[in-house]
Formats: C-alpha cells, sequence, structure tokens
DNA sequence: GTACCTCGTCCAC
DNA sequence: GTCCGACGTATTCGG
DNA sequence: CCGAATACGTCGGACGTGGACGAGGTAC
C-alpha cells in the first residue's frame, strides 16, 4: 500500500474542522482497507506506532526530527533554528524545503506502509551509542523519499502531534460508519475502553464485525481506560448539579493506579496505562495480601507518606517513578494506597454496576491494613455538609474532593469525563485562592496553532532585597485568542535584546522583555523548583520556588508598576504557610 | 577509561 | 494537570 | 408551528512543573 494515499487522507482530514465530515473522510478510507493495514494506520493517525500502553517510544521528539530535516535538506542548524521558532512544526519546515528541493533523488521509489513502518520501528529499537545518529538517519531517509505532504506526516507521527483534528473519539465515529451503524456506536466504544487498543478494535471490527467486538470482556491484566471528572468552580454547584444528594470522597494528591490481582500475580497500571508494577512492589504485594478474591481489579491513589503515617507532597511519591534503585526508593519513600473503586471480582465485570454497588463490593473484598486502606467517603445532603467536607479533607493534606453520583446510573464510564464524577479543589474559587501579580520577562515561541505567537510568557516576582525580578513559572494556558493575537502589541515595545540586568533567571526565553508588564496568576500551590530563581537556596538549597499549575486570570494588572508586584518574600510566607496548613 | 554535566525525551500530575 | 474554541445537538425563542 | 438563536456537552489541541533516564559531550 503506498504511503502517499494515507497522507493525502490525513490531508484532507486537516483541511476541515467538521466533525462530521473528519467521520465520513475516515469511513469510506477504511471501508477499502485489508484488517491488518488498517490496524497499523489507525495507530499511525493517532501520531503512534502501537496502542498507548505499548512499552517503547520512538525516543524522538522536536528536536531530533529537526536534526533529521536538517540532514536532509541541507540546511543549516542556524536556519533549521530560525524556521522552528517562526513555525512552530517540524511537519511544515519539512514540507517546505521538500518543496523547495531542486531534484527528488534520482532513484527514489515511491514510499509504501511496509516501507515506513519498517524504519520508524527500527528507530524505535535504536539504542546504545550513537542510536541517536541512527534514528535521525533512518527518519531521514524516508524523508528523501517524500513528498511534501507524505514529508509532513512523516514528521508528525514521529512527534506524535498529527494536528488532523481527529482524535481516538472521531476514529470510532469513523469505524462505527464503516463497519456498522449509529447504534453500534456505544459497543464499539467500549471495545475501546475495555482493550486499550484502537487498532485492535478497528481489525476486529473489519474482521468480525460488531459482533465480535461485542464479545470483548474485561480481562484482568489487560488495562482498562480510566474514568475522568467533570470540574465545577464550587460546592452549591456540585450539589445542584448532583440533585442535592450525592457522595462524597477525599481526593488525595499522589499517583492514580490500576490493579490487577490475578491469582499469584499482580500488575499495576498507570492512569495512562503505563506498567507501574515495578515502581510500586510493596503495593502489589500488600495487595495480593489482602484481596480475598482470587482476581480482581481496583483502583486507588498511592500517596507518599512519612515515618508517622502523614501524608507528604506530591513530589515525594514521584520519586518512585524510577528503573534502577527501586529497592532503595522503596526503602526511603514509602507509600499508602487509598482504594476507591472496583472494576472486576472473580471474572464478574463490576463496571457497569452502581457506585454504592461497587463500593460495598470493595469493602467485602479487601482486607486494610496500613498500607492499603479505603478512601474517606461520606454521603452528603447538603452544600454545608460538602463544605465541612472539604474542609476536612484539606485538613488531611489532600488536594480537595471528588464528588460521585449516587443514582442508580452512575456506573464507571471507563475513558469518559462526565458529571457522575466531579472535582474540586480550592483553587477552583478565585475568592479563596491567593493569586500571584507576576512580571513578564520573557516569552516562547507558540507551536502548532500558536505558531508565530508568543505561546507561553516567563513569569518573575520581585526581589526587594537584591533588587531583581526572579522567575516563578512559565505561563501558557488562560489566554483567549484575542489576548494572544494581541500579546506582541502589548509586549514587543519592552523586548530587549539581551538577558537584563534586572532579571535573576536560569531559565532562558526565546526573546526578553524589561520587566514593565503585569498579569494576573493563579496556581493550585507553591513547589520547590529546580529551575525558579525565587527564594533560590532560602528554603533548600539549591532549590527555587515555582508555581504548580499556573494559569492566567484574564486580568491585566495596568494600576500597577512593576515593583509593586508580588514580591519574593510574599511567595515565601505564601509558602510557609501552605507547609504549616499541611502540619 | 571514568566521572560528571547537559540536553532531550517521556511521563506523573 | 488547566484552559479555550469549534462543532454538533438539544432546547428555547420569536415571528 | 417552524426556522433561528442560544445553551450545553464533547472533543481536540495549545500550554504548565518536576523527576528520571539515556545519549552525548567534556575534562581529567
Amino acid at each position: 500500500m503506498l504511503y502517499s494515499d494515507i497522507a493525502d487522507v490525513f490531508d484532507r482530514l486537516e483541511g476541515t474542522s467538521s466533525r462530521l465530515e473528519m467521520t465520513s473522510i475516515f469511513s469510506d478510507f477504511f471501508k477499502g482497507l485489508d484488517p491488518g493495514s488498517l490496524r497499523k494506520i489507525v495507530y499511525l493517525s493517532q501520531g503512534r506506532l502501537h496502542p498507548d500502553f505499548y512499552n517503547a517510544e520512538l525516543g524522538m521528539a522536536d528536536k531530533l526530527v529537526l536534526r533529521a530535516i536538517s540532514f536532509t535538506a541541507g540546511v543549516s542548524e542556524s536556519k533549521m533554528d530560525e524556521l522552528w521558532k517562526k513555525e512552530g512544526d517540524p511537519g511544515k519546515i519539512a514540507e517546505t524545503l521538500m518543496k523547495n528541493r531542486k531534484q527528488a533523488s534520482l532513484f527514489s521509489e515511491p514510499l509504501t506502509l511496509e516501507k515506513v513502518l519498517k524504519n520508524l520501528t527500527m528507530i524505535e529499537s535504536a539504542e546504545g551509542r550513537d542510536s541517536q545518529d541512527k534514528k535521525m538517519k533512518l527518519l531521514s531517509n524516508l524523508l528523501m523519499d517524500s513528498n511534501p505532504v507524505e514529508a509532513r506526516y512523516l514528521c508528525r507521527i514521529v512527534t506524535g502531534r498529527m494536528r488532523i483534528g481527529a482524535g481516538s473519539m472521531t476514529i470510532l465515529d469513523a469505524l462505527a460508519e464503516a463497519f456498522g451503524t449509529k447504534e453500534d456506536r456505544p459497543d464499539i466504544e467500549r471495545g475501546f475502553n475495555i482493550t486499550c487498543d484502537l487498532g485492535f478494535v478497528a481489525e476486529t471490527l473489519a474482521i468480525g464485525g460488531v459482533e465480535a467486538v461485542k464479545k470483548m470482556k474485561v480481562t484482568v491484566g489487560n488495562p482498562i481506560k480510566v474514568m475522568l471528572a467533570e470540574r465545577l468552580p464550587s460546592i452549591s454547584l456540585i450539589m445542584d448539579r448532583m440533585g442535592g444528594r450525592c457522595a462524597m470522597e477525599f481526593k488525595y494528591d499522589g499517583i492514580r493506579v490500576q490493579a490487577h490481582i490475578d491469582r499469584d500475580s499482580v500488575k499495576l497500571y498507570s492512569r495512562r496505562l503505563e506498567d507501574m508494577t515495578s515502581n510500586f512492589p510493596d503495593i502489589a504485594a500488600e495487595l495480593r495480601k489482602q484481596c480475598r478474591a482470587e482476581r480482581a481489579i481496583i483502583e486507588g491513589e498511592c500517596v507518599a507518606i512519612d515515618k508517622d503515617g502523614n501524608m507528604l507532597p506530591f513530589q515525594n511519591v514521584t520519586h518512585r517513578r524510577k528503573k534502577h534503585g527501586m529497592d532503595q526508593a522503596v526503602e526511603d519513600y514509602p507509600v499508602k494506597i487509598f482504594m476507591f473503586d472496583i472494576l472486576s471480582v472473580d471474572d464478574e465485570d463490576m463496571t457497569l454496576r452502581p457506585l454504592g454497588e461497587r463500593r460495598s463490593k470493595l469493602n467485602e473484598t479487601f482486607g486494610l491494613s496500613d498500607m492499603i486502606q479505603l478512601t474517606t467517603m461520606e454521603v452528603v445532603n447538603s452544600p454545608e455538609e460538602g463544605e465541612d467536607f472539604f474542609n476536612r479533607a484539606l485538613g488531611k493534606k489532600c488536594e480537595g474532593i471528588m464528588a460521585k453520583s449516587l443514582s442508580q446510573e452512575s456506573v464507571y464510564r471507563a475513558g469518559s469525563r462526565g458529571f457522575l464524577w466531579i472535582k474540586y479543589k480550592k483553587d477552583y474559587e478565585e475568592a479563596l485562592t491567593d493569586s500571584f501579580d507576576l512580571v513578564v520577562v520573557g516569552a516562547f515561541h507558540g507551536r502548532g496553532k500558536r505558531a508565530g505567537k508568543y505561546g507561553a510568557l516567563l513569569m518573575a516576582a520581585f526581589d526587594d532585597e537584591s533588587g531583581k525580578y526572579c522567575t516563578v513559572c512559565k505561563l501558557g494556558t488562560g489566554f483567549d485568542d484575542a489576548f494572544l493575537a494581541g500579546m506582541p502589541d502589548m509586549l514587543d515595545e519592552y523586548l530587549s535584546e539581551t538577558h537584563p540586568s534586572t532579571v535573576d533567571a536560569e531559565m532562558i526565553p526565546d526573546v526578553w522583555f524589561l520587566p514593565t508588564v503585569i498579569l494576573e496568576v493563579v496556581a493550585a500551590e507553591i513547589s520547590l523548583s529546580p529551575i525558579h530563581t525565587a527564594a533560590k537556596s532560602i528554603m533548600k538549597d539549591n532549590a527555587g520556588l515555582g508555581l504548580r499549575f499556573p494559569r492566567f486570570t484574564g486580568r491585566v494588572r495596568e494600576d500597577k508598576g512593576p515593583e509593586e508586584c508580588t514580591t519574593v518574600n510574599e511567595i515565601i510566607s505564601m509558602f510557609e504557610m501552605q507547609a504549616q496548613n499541611k502540619a
């Protein structure tokens, strides 16, 4: 099969923003494919070579792809750099350079799907000495034989950013249209949610039709798409939405784990279905010990604790995400798991049962211990009770709460975000959270749909002692299109050719500004930062303070001069306050 | 050759 | 993780 | 009563901090 046929379809998809049209483009294309190719093409259309959970990556992203393009087209690194800043998309750059080249290579053969897959697979498996060069040349080898459109999507497949506007949900629509009817769509989606393998679902449909997909079962050992929660900005809105009554649960600040217990083997999967068994061997063993069923799938949150069993901030549990020296990490960073759901017990699918039933099943299936606990959960009947519960959650160092519907329809909706579960954190309510007035000291060029604009800003607080502006975060979300478009007008008059002497920064932006413009920023919390310079080495050696989940509130503080912005001292006291509240 | 640092990539949130 | 915008569909409004 | 306007949910794609790790470079 010719790769150009596939690239042309991607090109047509990118040309429309209508999901209905994308669906029919995909579905027409799918119908003509043999099942094996279909499977591979479905992966490619998502910028992948395998399903999400596949345990190997290409190890090639923007920078390495740019190197491959520059090697292929014979363009200097500095020219590449300039193009990268302007275009914000390696695919576009490759396309343009392929258009401009004088002559396609003389003996070039048309690229086939097989050839593309072969090289991509080799890129994936290259490792060790000179592997970066090898990866680069394997991609270059493909680009050499590409026409401009083919080159665009080769680069995008490798970086995993297809930018065709069609994600897995659109593919599922198309699969239903191609191999079934609209009524089959829920069954097909469920097939995806319990296998997590879009290509496999496509292949199964093409071979055995909807009947074959309906036969797919929740299986211990195969990760299931996790259920996600919607957000709402206040407890009372949540209670309205829930019809005045719901279950509330502490929302722990750790890593979500889906545990598959099967006789003597236990597998742990992350939210994005990566295998994390080796990272929490203690949890895996203890779950087996406490599980009274032969087989089960449960979900919980793994949280780091101190020696007294008190919960620690998120940063601690991330030390468990390592490959080497796990034994030491298990000792140094003890954890607990708080279980909150059960998806299967002894081969009985629990996902379609209502929440209450699942919770009782969870209770009766597991014994508890220091390491294995249940999330704190209560039935809440009014906003006041909800507020009270929320405050108790914060007191226990939780991030906030999850509200869960108690209706009979409250099933485990694998793979979807909906109002059956609603999360609430303190920083969702602006009145409850501290905001920061930070000065813009630099900017980064945007990528993709922000190409040619500033994609993010470098933000700083004022340090009265040194008289310098110290960085605390980048800021790249909360901007609407108008603000994004107006940024150059607002900022460019303060452009500085060099790193301003008044700015203390280790992170180097694409452009510098003289500290002038102040924006209001909210964040979830303040964390120790290895890169930001505010309060450097004051709280901890070689660490500064940074913001977690920073976003723009939409307010430009034109009323304030730069020296009136939030100070480093204020951030230090907020950080101390935050640590105190949690102790 | 080794020890250490930087850069890029990936993934948890 | 947060956030914004486009689309599609359901619901309400107005002639 | 029907077409137009509005409201709402879904989906996709921008962007954030921080830790770990592998590759590659450099200094000794």
